[in-house]
DNA sequence: CTGTTAGCGCCTTCAT
DNA sequence: ATGAAGGCGCTAACAG
């Protein structure tokens, strides 16, 4: 049996299937009593309007296309989940493309023309089922400027950007700029930074921020302090046990991610610094591990949340043709647990 | 200016409407340079089909509808994963609901009207999309029956189930097994086990597997070295500490989840129990902190992904209406690493 | 081998 | 306040 149409319920309610739209969409108004005959037909036959059908006519489908470079790296999904937070409050639905890409290419992102292909196919994809906008949401902050053309289509860019498109960033100069601060009120001025790979755009920001930091609070600036690190685990402990070695060691460490942490950590182990008393240490994004090491890690956490549902916001009114006010740029927020000590000359701001 | 449609190709093309539809479709034979006209048509006014409009007539959308309990909880991008595998591979597209348990109603979910009207509203939303089928993703696996009404479209349940429908599952039983003979190959004999809660299904498959280990291997049973936990670390601490305190205590521990683990770790060292060396320890779910946590923690790692992969199939082949053959269940597999000690008596099996 | 045409389910202008 | 009818873009008889 066909499914029942706005046709079925008109015949059973005694008009037309004109009147049967006006009450389902509230666009006319329509006697009290016949829009009761419509409601009960409705209920009775217990009929769902085909979104499809109405999509076909007026060219607006309510759906947004969001391209995930891969859903399993762990900033993507709290992405997603603000994506669906301000797509439910709003009515829109999501189709999501996973381009898969730490299993089809691994980590190397540097040549897009080894991910180009699929990049092209999610869109045209999207495209073809006709979503009002597309979101992308990377797996690391870069330019993708040329990765796609979305023929039009509206386009917001998340962990990552082009010179072309609006795209949500959070902020990572301030986040490293409150880490710092953060420490200098528990004492600390002797503070080394552990970066990430430096041809990143966020390893370059946040290295911003500790300069600012150790200029506002004049801390002393040594440049033994400050190590390049890769962004795993091994170059945290390697540039750990250099730290610890030095005549002055530091009181504190910045590390760039939670992940050098781990190595952080064992390095400290080693030379015999317990963390937080010998040895405090700050960590970035917040990584559900950091919370199960010991001690837990005191670190920096993304607005992963708050990027995905102001691109949404952003996209929306771009479709729309709505203005918005210049919105502010998220900001990292610091997660307090036990890998910083408060040394005792520590002078409590509020 | 609207979007090309198949009609400015046939104009162009000097066609009917029907003929660009064949090409497109390869539905019947053109003659090769009428279809040449057609391709070179809808190469040059750079035509997309309009999958809204083919939907509409042919009454399917090869869209398949995903609701995921909550996206953020750890288990579901991997499956998510697995779907979108399936899915690259066979044309499919994902519409994408999540229901953000985790945030609205926190982990405790004995009462099913708590979250029907966000479940009730996906189904609805799902349906009015024409989805072909549906895939629900629980967060924790539990019976489900009676909890959303599809109005007789294909679902699959996984990581979740009910009474009425298909659901992929994977082996607990097995998995405990699994784990129970890796640690008795490495010459472990008096093996404690600390479950999840006990109204868990899983708990009780993995104590199943844990008894049927002892059985088969006719390992020496003591009642004491059965915990039962409750999924929480605090848990694992406390009954790490009773099994320490033992006369005669355990040389290996198996955790029913990773989080446990990181108690027993705590626990161990308090009594000065060094891991590997005086005490063995197996967890369950290959949780990204286990590999990062001193020692790295040996795990049974979830099918995740396969188990995404299989609903996703099982569910194309309801929809196409094609007999499978009866599928195996997916198996977790041992992530060995270095939180089990092999001890001089064991016995090397292949 | 190709063209004509009737819808798929819905919205909306135009008429009454 | 309601109805008739055209058409969104596409597929698949049916006809030639």
């Amino acid at each position: 049996m066909r499914k029942t149409s706005i046709k079925d319920i008109a015949a059973k309610a005694n008009v037309s299937i004109a009147t049967v739209s006006y009450v389902l969409n509230g666009t006319r108004n329509v006697r009290s009593d016949t829009r009761e005959r419509v409601v009960a037909a409705i209920e009775e036959l217990n009929y769902k309007p085909n979104a499809i059908a109405k999509s076909l006519k007026l060219n607006r489908t309510n759906t947004i296309g969001v391209i995930a470079e891969d859903v399993t790296v762990f900033n993507t999904p709290d992405i997603i989940d603000g994506i669906n937070d301000f797509g439910d409050r709003n009515d829109l639905h999501i189709l999501l493309v996973n381009l898969r890409l730490d299993k089809r290419i691994g980590r190397n992102f540097s040549n897009t023309e080894d991910y180009r292909k699929y990049a092209a196919n999610a869109v045209a994809e999207l495209l073809s089922n006709q979503v009002d906008g597309i979101i992308y949401i990377g797996v690391h902050p870069r330019d993708l400027t040329g990765l796609i053309d979305t023929e039009g289509k509206p386009i917001v860019y998340t962990y990552s950007y082009t010179q072309d498109d609006i795209s949500i960033q959070y902020n990572d100069e301030q986040a490293a700029y409150q880490a710092m601060s953060y420490l200098v009120n528990q004492g600390h001025s002797r503070i080394a930074v552990i970066s990430g790979l430096m041809d990143s755009i966020p390893s370059r920001l946040r290295l911003n921020g500790y300069y600012k930091a150790v200029t506002e609070y004049q801390l002393p600036f040594d440049p033994l302090l400050i190590k390049m690190g890769d962004w795993e685990r091994e170059s945290g402990y390697r540039l750990t046990s250099e730290l610890l070695a030095l005549p002055e060691p530091p009181t504190a460490i910045l590390s760039m991610n939670d992940v050098m942490v781990v190595g952080i950590l064992q390095a400290a182990e080693e030379k015999g610094f317990k963390i937080p008393d010998d040895l405090s240490v700050v960590g970035f994004d917040n990584r559900e591990f950091s919370d199960y090491l010991r001690p837990r890690i005191t670190t920096m956490g993304l607005p992963l949340h708050e990027m995905g549902y102001q691109a949404i916001e952003v996209l929306f009114n771009l479709i729309k043709g709505t203005k918005m006010d210049s919105l502010t740029m998220p900001e990292c927020r610091l997660i307090e647990r036990d890998s910083v000590a408060t040394l005792k000359n520590a002078v409590r701001q509020k």
